[in-house]
DNA sequence: CTGTTGTGTGAGCAGTGCTCACGTTAACCC
DNA sequence: GGGTTAACGTGAGCACTGCTCACACAACAG
């Protein structure tokens, strides 16, 4: 179950959400204005998008003066990494929610239940997904609060692999080169070595795939390549997951 | 060769460009003066990202006020879109000058100097990657004129594709569902349907493989996951290149 | 030579992120 | 309860952005 990986991964996380409630009047009142702050921040992110996203604009819609967010926000930068946060949390709990409701041995149905929640949250939080999954704003530096909720879909899909490599289901290539083997190093020792190299790589193959289609689909690459009803891309998407499925080595049917 | 394709996707491009020289000095100046405007304004993308690309600056560094550019650039947007085609552009001649470097029989050899191409110019090219294959800034529709020049890429992975499927060193699948076939007839219809569906969407697979690899390196989605040396990261997108292959029916090795 | 058209100028509008001196007010300690 | 401290809200202000507009000037066409 990896269950140590996502306990290892979530532990700064639960431990800083672990805070008692706030006691002092003027904790409750900070606190619920820190997040009224971010719902209207987000409601602007999904209404327009983040490079719109305006600290002015979000004091006037809570009727204060802008400089007075400065009080609950250090900048705008710390507004975007709370809403970064946020979609990953969101996309995080999306799939893992769709993920558990797959029978355990049907590992194929877990990969693709995967990749539909993926796409599915992505197409109805476009903004959100492209905040977390585009280009990186200029000198913006991911901060660590953002790497466990982050780690929360890669967790999943490790998951599913380590479940089928451990059912027998599927035998593993032995040559790995070394060069290759060392490169993977840092998330092999997140899952203490427990999925041999060829699986772990052939993971983050269909990881890196994943999310390649659904930013193409997103962003509008498959424009003019693949007709652009929602019959047809969401064909087009199913396809070629069980294309990559069946290089995890996951039978197709 | 598919120069059928070629041909047709640059006529539109060729037909722009193949004015005559400016005549009038005016002209003249006109000229020179746009082609300054994108030079600096391309020198202000590659060191601080399109987010940061200021009209004013630009006008700054040019010795005129801020007004006068509007005389030759519509608005900001438009000059986006500009730079957005030569990047594409100068993505394009990349990726086609290697993979033309290579002999014509030795399909695998073609297309991971593709890839390759194309991560190295991602990896020298940072901002004007991410420009291009990052989130599109809200509200922004791509235009008519990037679409012959963002065809660059897929056609030389489309052109060995067909390469190899003439060879007769890969039989395709035969099974394609139908909705999946009518999804593609966009790009099918490019090809004049000389690639079997099958093929095509495994091409499609590859493409979408290869900036997605791409795309999570540049965007820091390896961090913590692939140990960042320059070595591991090459041999990491070398293997996974290589994975990608195979599953287009290219032998390794 | 005269009119038209393209080009450069500077002021100006509305908006942004962020800072700062200034009162106010709530929480805390004695 | 009284006094101190720290948090909070205010409004002005700085430096910057995209973009528009009336105006002056130079180059071109007739």
């Amino acid at each position: 179950m990896l269950s140590f990986v996502a306990s290892a991964l979530h532990k700064r996380h639960d431990g800083g959400m672990a805070q008692d409630a706030p006691r002092t009047a003027r904790e409750r009142a900070r606190a619920e204005i820190t997040t009224e702050i971010l719902d209207t921040a987000r409601t602007h992110l999904i209404a327009d998008g983040a490079a719109a996203l305006s600290l002015r604009a979000v004091a006037r819609d809570l009727g204060m003066v802008s400089s007075a967010v400065y009080r609950y926000v250090p900048n705008r930068d710390a507004l975007l990494t709370m809403l970064i946060v946020d979609a990953y949390d969101s996309l995080g709990t999306a799939v893992e929610k769709a993920e558990a409701a797959i029978r355990r041995d049907d590992f194929l149905g877990r990969f693709l239940a995967t990749c539909h929640a993926v796409r599915t949250w992505a197409l109805a939080h476009p903004h959100e997904y492209a905040l977390v999954y585009g280009s990186p704003v200029p000198g913006y530096a991911a901060p660590q609060d953002t790497i466990a909720p982050a780690s929360r879909v890669p967790v999943v899909l490790i998951t599913i692999i380590v479940d089928l490599y451990e059912s027998g289901a599927v035998v593993p290539a032995a040559d790995i080169s070394p060069a290759v083997a060392a490169s993977i190093s840092p998330i092999q020792s997140y899952v203490s070595g427990r999925l041999p190299d060829d699986l772990m790589l052939r993971g983050m193959a269909a990881w890196s795939a994943l999310f390649g289609a659904v930013s193409f689909e997103l962003y509008g690459h498959l424009h003019n390549v693949v007709t652009d009803s929602v019959r047809a891309r969401k064909a087009y998407f199913d396809h070629q997951m069980s294309q990559v499925a069946s290089g995890l080595g996951l039978a197709s049917r």
